[in-house]
DNA sequence: TTTACATACCTAAAAGTGTTATGTATAAGA
DNA sequence: TCTTATACATAACACTTTTAGGTATGTAAA
């Protein structure tokens, strides 16, 4: 069964071995957090486009996080109607790349979902370690 | 036709205005962290009932956080079904009270989940201010 | 030259979590 | 009597992310 098993496998390719190895790490925490992480890393860098930014969060987390490209697309493209957003598409090497950048009501709005931020990781380390309230 | 909406509004009571005040604050940074919060005032708190729970935090967090009860309700169901907490009804005062605690399975990952916890907001710090990983 | 891997975009169904809006009931205070 | 606080509960809805695909180009290995 088994030798039967690994012939159909490598019959079809990569079969059973799931293409896509990204995820934004096990638990929920993370939750919520994937577009203050997109405008917080396009204020930096100016303009990023889509792979570049999963590259770059795993890069910088060590692996840690790891965006899913189901989750990352669909939050662009929100984040370019609410207007946080502007696009522009090159072709680099024959391939497309749609580049990012915060408007200037995305630089805004950036600022305030960094402090929201900030009052987030506040908040729950006063929970977690209420010993350091003192 | 103000009048007449201020009368309506008096003769059926609170009518607009929302019973219930309380929300997990506004940015989504807070999804996916009610369990992780929960875990922890119950290993510092030995028990609690939901009211309790729901009071702790918005005193700890300085009304930053208010846990809805239509979150937090399901939430502790789910735990107790998971074998994560127990459950023991009391009456005090003619009034019921779910009194929950960590079963020994939910002491060892309520270790596992403040782990997590730290983990998820170091990685957000290095993310949000990569200046401080040099 | 076929296979695998990296780059680069996309979307739809399902799962998970929380909000909103209720409902029920007791006790206390204005 | 009306409101507020205490104390539980759930159902419909909304939002975000995962899972699991799909398409296409370039390159290096087998």
């Amino acid at each position: 069964m088994y030798k039967i098993l690994m012939y159909i496998c490598f019959s079809i390719g990569d079969c059973f071995v799931p293409r896509n190895d990204k995820k934004m790490k096990n638990s929920q925490l993370y939750k919520g957090s994937l577009n203050t992480i997109i405008m917080k890393l396009l204020e930096e860098n100016g303009k990023m486009y889509g792979y570049e930014i999963t590259q770059k969060v795993k890069a910088i987390t060590a692996g840690e996080l790891n965006i899913t490209e189901g989750a990352l697309y669909p939050a662009l493209h929100k984040l370019e109607a609410e207007g946080i957003l502007d696009v522009e598409i090159e072709k680099v090497d024959n391939r497309m790349r749609k580049y990012y950048k915060l408007t200037e009501a995305g630089t805004k709005e950036t600022v305030n979902r960094l402090a929201e931020l900030e009052d987030f990781i506040r908040t729950m380390q006063s929970l977690v370690n209420p010993k350091l309230e003192f």
